[in-house]
DNA sequence: ACTATTCGTGAAATCGCTTTCACAGATAAT
DNA sequence: ATTATCTGTGAAAGCGATTTCACGAATAGT
C-alpha cells in the first residue's frame, strides 16, 4: 500500500509490455479490451497514479498552469475578488488536472524578469493573467513568447483571449436604476483610468444618462482608484456639487462614499442614494446594504482555465472573448426595496 | 536565445562532461573554480535553466509544495484572511524556488481522497495545511503517511509543527484594554469552538477578566462561528444583559454586532463599546473604525513555508512550533483613542 | 489465392538531469 | 620510497513515463 508503484510494475502484473500499459493508462485506440481490462485491474489494485514528473519529461508538458497577478494588483489583493477569482481557478485546475502555480509579483523588476524566466523554464503549459493595467507589459511578453495564456478582465490589446465581465452593461443598469427611480443629478465615482473595467463602467455611466436623457456634468464625475480611501474623498469633492445619487465603481469606493456622508449628516438613501458595484460580502453588511452589480468572479476564474484548456487543446487562434453577465442586487441604499 | 538550452549543451560549451557541469549548478565542493567559471558563463550566457520535470524525476523530489485549505474554510474564503495568508506563502514559495500548488477541498469526499491521492502520486514535497477543525482527517493522513506538512493555526494534536498567532494573548490584550477603560460588563463573541483558535480566544477573554478581578458571567458569553451574520445574531441575545463592552472574536463578527446594536438604537461607542480581531480592512471602514487585534497573517504563510523548508532540510523531528505576536490597534469603537 | 492494409503489441530510444562508480593524478602518511 | 587517502573528472546507469519503429497476425482488396 506504499512504496512507489511504477508504470513497469502495472506491466509486468498485466503481462504486457510497458509501452501497451501506457497506451491503456492515454486511452489509445488500439488495444485489445481484454488487455485494456487486465491493466485496468492492476491499477485499481495497487492505486497505481503516473508519476508526474516522468510524465512531464517524456511529453514535455508540465501539467503546471499559472495564475499570475501582477504588482499592480498589490493593493487590490487584500480584496475578496481575489480570493474569488482564485477560488474558482484553483478549483477549474483541480478538475481538469492541472497543478495551479501561483505567481504574485511584488517588485518591479520582479514583473520583466519572472516572465522570461517562465519562458525557458518552459515549466508552465499556459498562464492566466489578472488585474493588467493597460500597458502591462507582461502581456507582450508573453505574446511575443508565444505561450499560451488568458486574461482576465480584458485590455487594449485586442489580440489576445480573455474573459471578462460586461463592466459597460454593468455600469448602465446601474445607473439606469437609479434614474427610473427618479434621481435627476447622479454622480459617479470611477475607478483608476488606467484600468480598462475602470473605463468601460465609466462609458456605461455615460451612456445611461444620454439614453435617460439627463445631462452630463462633469463635476459629477468623481476620480478614485478603487480603495475605500478614494471613495471618501472624491465623494466630498462631489458633495459641493449636489448629487443626488452616486454611481460608486466599486463597493469598496461605495462604503467610503457612505463614511463621507454620514460624515456630512446626510443620510443614505433618504439624503443621497447609492449604488456600489461587485458585490463583496462588505456589501451586505453596509449600513444600509448595498445596491450594487455582481459579477461572477469565481465563474470567471474556471472560464479562464477552460479557456486555456481549449486554447492549448485547440491552437490559439481565433481568440477567445468570452464576456459574462452582471446582475443589479437591489437592497437598500437607494431606498427602493 | 528561444530553443530549450539543456546540460549537455551548457557542458558542451564548458568542455566539461555534463556531471561535471551538473555539478557546478548544485553548488558541489569539488570543481575547480576554473571549471566553475567555464560553466557559469555558459548558463550566463545562454540563459539556461534547468528542466524542472528531469530534475524532479532524477531527484525524486517536485519541488513542489501544496496548500491546502479543507473544505471547512469554505464559507471563509471570500474572507481576506485567505488572500492575506495566500499573499504570504506564495511569497515565500517564489523566494525558495518552490512552486505553490492551491489544493481546495469542495466536497467533503475530496477530502479523504485527494489527501491519498497526494502520497500516491509522490508529487508534493511538503504540504501547508489551513483552517483546520479540531477533528480534521487530513492531518492524520498526512501523519500516517509520512509527508512533511506545517499547520497554520494550531490543533489538538501535538505532534505536529505549527505556527500560529497567540490567540490566547491577543483577546487577552482586548479585553483588559477594555477592562482598564473602565468597562465592567463585558461580553464576548466566540467563534466556533470546534476551532482551537476560537477556544483560546474565548480563553484568553476568561483570563483576562479574571486577572481584572472581574466576574464572569456566563450570559455575556454569546457563540458565533465567525459570519458577520451570527455577530448580529449573538450580539441580540447578549443585550437583554446589558453588556457594556463586546469583544468579538473576529472583525466580520464585531461588524454584525455593530449592525445589531445599530438597530437596537444603541451607539457605538457611546452605549456600548467593541473590540474586533483580525484587522482586516473592513475594521478600519467601519463606522467607528474598529480597535482591533492584528495577526500578521502573511508573516504566518512566509514562515510557514520556510518551517517547511526547514523541516525538509532538517528532518520533521522535532516539531517546530511558532507563535507569531498580536497587537492591538486602537481606533474608535471604544470611546478612546 | 495473393498481395496490401490495418491491428495489436513489444523492444528500445528518448526526455534532461542526478548520482554512483571508476580512475588518474596529487597529496599525505608511514 | 611506498602505500594509503584525497581530489577532480568523466562514463554510464538510472529516474518513470511516452513514443517511434518494427513485426507478426488478422482483415481487406482484387
Amino acid at each position: 500500500m506504499s512504496a512507489k508503484v511504477t508504470l513497469k510494475q502495472i506491466s509486468e502484473m498485466a503481462q504486457v509490455s510497458p509501452a501497451t500499459a501506457s497506451r491503456v493508462l492515454n486511452d489509445y485506440p488500439n488495444v485489445s479490451s481484454e488487455i485494456r481490462r487486465r491493466v485496468l485491474d492492476a491499477v485499481q489494485e495497487t492505486g497505481y497514479r503516473p508519476n508526474p514528473a516522468a510524465r512531464s519529461l517524456a511529453r514535455g508538458k508540465s501539467q503546471v498552469f499559472g495564475l499570475i497577478i501582477p504588482k499592480s494588483a498589490r493593493n487590490l489583493f487584500t480584496d475578496p475578488y481575489f480570493a474569488r477569482l482564485i477560488e474558482g481557478v484553483a478549483e477549474a485546475c483541480k478538475e481538469y488536472d492541472y497543478v495551479l502555480s501561483l505567481i504574485v509579483f511584488h517588485t518591479i523588476e520582479d514583473e520583466s524578469r519572472i516572465v522570461s524566466r517562465i519562458l525557458r523554464q518552459q515549466s508552465l503549459d499556459g498562464v492566466i493573467v489578472t488585474a493588467t493595467q493597460s500597458d502591462d507589459s507582461a502581456v507582450n511578453q508573453l505574446l511575443d513568447a508565444n505561450i499560451p495564456f488568458v486574461l482576465v478582465g480584458r485590455q487594449k490589446n485586442q489580440n489576445v483571449s480573455f474573459v471578462d465581465s460586461d463592466n459597460h452593461a454593468g455600469a448602465y443598469m446601474a445607473v439606469t436604476h437609479l434614474a427610473s427611480l427618479g434621481y435627476q443629478r447622479i454622480a459617479t465615482i470611477t475607478g483608476p483610468l488606467n484600468n480598462l473595467a475602470a473605463v468601460q463602467r465609466k462609458q456605461g455611466y455615460l451612456q445611461a444618462l444620454r439614453d435617460r436623457g439627463l445631462s452630463i456634468e462633469e463635476a459629477l464625475i468623481g476620480n478614485g482608484n478603487f480603495t475605500e480611501t478614494s471613495g471618501y474623498v472624491a465623494t466630498q469633492s462631489l458633495l459641493p456639487h449636489k448629487p443626488d445619487a452616486i454611481f460608486a465603481a466599486s463597493d469598496t469606493m461605495a462604503l467610503g462614499a457612505i463614511r463621507a456622508l454620514t460624515k456630512a449628516g446626510l443620510s443614505v438613501p433618504q439624503d443621497i442614494a447609492i449604488v456600489g458595484y461587485d458585490d463583496l460580502p462588505p456589501a451586505l453588511a453596509a449600513s444600509p446594504p448595498l445596491t450594487t452589480i455582481r459579477q461572477p468572479i469565481r465563474r470567471a476564474g474556471r472560464l479562464a482555465v477552460e479557456t486555456l484548456v481549449d486554447l492549448l487543446a485547440h491552437g490559439t487562434e481565433p481568440t477567445r472573448r468570452i464576456i459574462l453577465p452582471t446582475e443589479l442586487i437591489i437592497r437598500h441604499s437607494c431606498g427602493d426595496g
